[in-house]
RNA sequence: GGGCGAAUAGCUCAGUUGGUUAGAGCAUCCGGUUUACACCCGGGAGGUCGGGGGUUCGAGUCCCCCUUCGCCCACCA
């Protein structure tokens, strides 16, 4: 009753299968389960202004992999699917596509249309609502061409449970999960120097830095003292204006006369303190350091600790700031300031390096050197530090016992591999301030939050008007606070809006309390939360790892999960990372057009948790062939006689009709494959598991089927016992092999069984496999002499359909006995047509084989 | 500079708590049109386990030192 194709094809799996998992619901959640049947998992959203790569697919290809496991081992898999498309990289995508920038100033069009001809370079300012509605529009496009790619591969998520960090849901979560941090005191507003990216013309956070090779060049320079000019060294002499001290080490014998007295600055002629710190370095430079607020980290320390002025000259533009700072008194100084007034850091530091030139206070040539600088991670600038207001949230960076259960809280999941826990640790330790959450951009998850302005309508930072948690999500850009009209916005007495929006982290922080429904869903949220397994990529540790332990620590006191696994990168062919700015990027819809999602999953799966792995397309073939293999010896099993097959079906699926000694030593082997891939999937080790259950298949196919198949054509008892145990065998290496290969398992399935194989149950020993012991060396004896059969014969250069005339085996008695089981099997597959002669020798070790092929013709 | 990994066949990788002769796949070579499979099958060759010490009856495996590579962090005078 088979329904056997003649020839079966990979081709068309993926569009078959794929429509009837939809149509059917096969991955559908169910959520009258309880928490203890369910397993949930926080799958990482792409972001979808990007494009995936391999290394995405062979990633979300290990977390399906336990998903499969998991709900074959009859748990309820939580597995929704979201989509990055809050933030920066789609408001870069959309300036590109578009050819439009956003403009908070202009004011919305209801019927807009962007450029039909896209000019990057000329960009048309749109208004800000304009903008995000076209970010919103393109967004859709990406997720939809996501949606297809993970179809295809076979990700068996719950496509009914996707989310979108920019959508209704996450919006409410972020505001809800700030507004909380405010009240309790977690979110507090802090004018203070920040780092700062010029061109994006944003804060950024310390996760979010990027340090990078950069050319400089020291400058040693001229500041005149009493009697003598004492000298500094600064890659960054543009900042002479903004010096507020010079500062050397304590002990430093050639500086200590000059503590506590007062030298003049070249060009600007500003008194300036010289004061001890122990952060100065002797050894570099001239050990005297300009310290200017800011060109550095360590001058913001500088300024906090010694109480230094803040003489900043340097706008959010990164140029000069316009107007003359009053700390410049002298008519020269007052001049040259002007000359540099608007312009770039870059051509500033021209201007006064000629200036220095003519005044003579440059000693020497600038010294070219290769220094490091911060950079934001998307940015192409070296960071500046401004001074601005912004938002922070606590996350242990000045406060050592949140820190140390920040710590803890890692130390309560189970980390695969394990030793990826370090990189949260290290980077808890290294944290040297709270989570700066403000972004000065448009297209985020606004803040809940407004300013009143006063008669002369200057805000009241101070005491923000917060938005109510049942009117979120809020945009308090176009809608005003409560007791207030949209008539008041802007105006004296009236009330502003927060301009910014949080960093997208702050959103994806919390994708544990988005897709499990926190205050929305309070009955899904106790069935899934805390979630049982985290997947990501060991980059993102000290940002998405890091920030959702954070939130979920603050909100719930709880870890918000119980493991983490973490995958590695697909390198390139030289190890190297793959970026679109090398071009070594591999395109998944080629590869799995070429090769077909079980191929390429088969593939991913043999990359081990953690580890970077070199994309190696020849790889593909061997993970193709396995597909093949599975349909053919299916086939082969379930084929009718007329089709050269063996006509079993599942009528036999019946252990009891299993009797030979071979093809119960065969079954007694398949339990230990099972029991061993069961461990290794408990301790997400899919490679482990892929590797015994592959194994297995193989020497299934290639010994025990070849060794049987003769007899399971025989319509007596020992062809009943080998068709038994073949339909047996299969059943349970389908069912072994379907998280890897679900296309090529699942057409099988339906060739012969109900349902879908994605829903049936994991092979079990006790039900699946229960048939008496038998020593599974009955097999692999057997399989050892006849493979030393086909050698004489590769050796011989004849056909292996050659006869065997003479056949004398040699070993130990134990052996021999075990072999005697399964000798009929042995001559049928050998062709051995004499009667064989075994020998016994008790010394022996293995199998000593000496056949005689008839010699051809 | 701090931390974490890695180094085993030409390539990609396995090698459990130390235990005979170190494994697999790919590539390569030699054979075979075999009634499940030429998208195939059979067979062979290929390694002083990065180097040097040490512990041990015994080390790819444990300890120390060194070398090389990768990643994370720090490093703007």
């Amino acid at each position: 009753m088979n329904t056997v194709p003649e020839k079966p094809v990979l081709e068309g799996l993926e569009a078959t299968w794929s429509q009837v998992w939809q149509e059917q619901g096969t991955y559908a959640f169910d959520r009258t389960k309880t928490r203890d049947q369910i397993y949930s998992i926080d799958t990482p959203p792409p972001t979808v202004s990007g494009s995936l790569h391999v290394g995405h697919v062979f990633s979300y290809t290990h977390t399906d992999l336990v998903a499969r496991y998991q709900r074959m081992r009859g748990k309820e898999v939580f597995y929704p699917m979201g989509w990055d498309d809050n933030g920066l990289p789609t408001e870069r995508r959309v300036q590109n596509f578009f050819g439009v920038r956003c403009d908070p100033s202009l004011a919305y069009e209801s019927d807009y249309t962007p450029p039909t001809d896209p000019d990057p370079k000329r960009q048309v300012p749109v208004s800000r609502q304009n903008f995000i509605e076209l970010c919103n529009q393109l967004v859709l496009e990406d997720e939809k061409i996501f949606e297809k790619l993970w179809r295809t591969l076979g990700l068996s998520v719950d496509w009914a449970q996707t989310y979108t960090t920019i959508g209704d849901e996450s919006r409410s979560v972020s505001q809800r999960a700030f507004l909380r941090n405010v009240a309790r005191g977690e979110a507090y507003q802090q004018d203070a120097p920040t780092l700062w990216d010029v061109t994006y013309q944003t804060a950024v956070a310390q996760a979010e830095l990027e340090a990078r090779e950069y050319p400089g060049a020291y400058h040693r320079v001229a500041f005149h003292g009493a009697s003598d000019a004492v000298h500094i060294e600064t890659t960054r002499p543009e900042l002479i204006a903004a010096c507020a001290a010079l500062i050397a080490h304590p002990d430093d014998e050639r500086y200590q006369a000059l503590f506590g007295s007062t030298v003049r600055s070249p060009l600007f002629d500003v008194e300036i303190p010289v004061v001890a710190h122990p952060a100065a370095e002797m050894e570099k430079g001239s050990g005297l350091v300009m310290c200017c607020t800011f060109g550095d980290l360590t001058d913001v320390i500088w300024w906090r600790e010694l109480q230094l002025p803040n003489r900043t000259i340097i706008g959010r533009d990164g140029r000069i700031l316009p107007d003359v700072p009053e700390w410049i008194t002298s008519e020269a100084g007052r001049s040259t300031y002007a000359t540099l007034a608007g312009k770039t850091t870059f051509t500033a530091r021209e201007m006064i390096v000629a200036a220095l030139v003519e005044s003579g206070d440059l000693d020497g040539e600038p010294k070219p050197t290769q220094r490091m600088a911060n950079f934001y991670e998307r940015g192409d600038k070296p960071l500046e530090i401004v001074s601005t207001r912004q938002w922070y949230l606590t996350n242990g960076g000045r406060d050592i016992d949140l820190r140390q259960q920040l710590i803890g809280r890692g130390d309560e999941i189970n980390w695969v591999p394990g030793y990826m826990q370090s990189r949260l640790t290290n980077w808890i330790d290294g944290l040297n301030g709270d989570w700066l959450v403000s972004r000065q951009r448009f297209f985020g998850v606004a803040f809940p939050v407004w300013y009143r302005l006063d008669d002369a309508g200057e805000p009241d930072y101070d005491e923000p008007i917060l938005a109510s948690e049942d009117t979120l999500p809020v945009d308090p850009a176009a809608q005003p606070p409560p007791g207030f009209t949209e008539s008041q916005r802007g105006k004296p007495g009236g009330f502003m809006a927060d301009p910014d929006v949080l960093d997208t982290w702050a959103t994806s922080s919390l994708t544990p309390q988005i897709v499990c429904g926190w205050e929305r869903d309070p009955d899904l949220f106790e069935r899934t939360f805390p979630m049982d397994v985290r997947p990501q990529a060991h980059d993102i540790i000290r940002t998405w790892l890091f920030s959702t332990i954070v939130r979920s620590h603050l909100e719930h006191g709880v870890s918000p999960w119980s493991n983490a696994t973490i995958s590695g990168f697909v390198v390139d062919p030289d190890r190297k990372k793959m970026s679109k700015s090398k071009g070594n990027v591999v395109v998944p819809d080629e590869i799995l057009e070429k090769y077909g999602a079980d191929a390429v999953r088969w593939r991913a799966a043999g990359v081990r948790p953690g580890t970077d792995s070199p994309f190696d397309e020849t790889q593909m073939k061997v993970g193709r062939r396995l597909a093949m293999k599975v349909l053919n010896a299916s086939k082969f099993v379930l084929a009718d006689e007329e089709a050269y097959g063996l006509g079993a079906d599942a009528t036999m699926l019946d252990a009891a009709r299993v009797t030979e000694p071979l093809d119960l030593a065969m079954l007694t082997a398949l339990r230990g494959v099972v029991d061993e891939a069961t461990n290794s999937f408990e301790a997400f080790d899919y490679a482990t598991a892929l590797e015994v259950i592959e194994k297995f298949f193989w020497d299934f196919c290639d010994d025990y089927l070849e060794l049987v198949k003769e007899r399971a054509r025989r319509g007596d008892a020992g062809g009943d016992s080998a068709k038994a145990a073949f339909v047996l065998a299969l059943s349970v290496q389908l069912r072994l092999l379907a998280p890897f290969l679900p296309y090529v398992t699942e057409e099988v399935w339906s060739w012969w069984q109900e349902g879908s194989i994605h829903r049936a149950s994991w092979p079990d020993n006790t039900t699946d496999l229960a048939t008496p012991e038998q020593d599974p060396r009955t097999l692999s004896v057997a399989a050892t002499v006849l493979a030393d059969v086909r050698g004489v014969k590769s050796v011989a250069k004849v056909s292996q359909k050659t006869e065997i005339g003479s056949l004398n085996v040699t070993a130990t008695a134990v052996e021999l006995d075990l072999l005697q089981l399964a000798l009929d099997d042995v001559r049928a597959a050998g062709r051995v047509t004499a009667q064989p002669t075994l020998t016994v020798d008790e010394s022996a070790e293995g199998f000593t084989v000496d056949a005689v092929p008839v010699a051809a013709e």
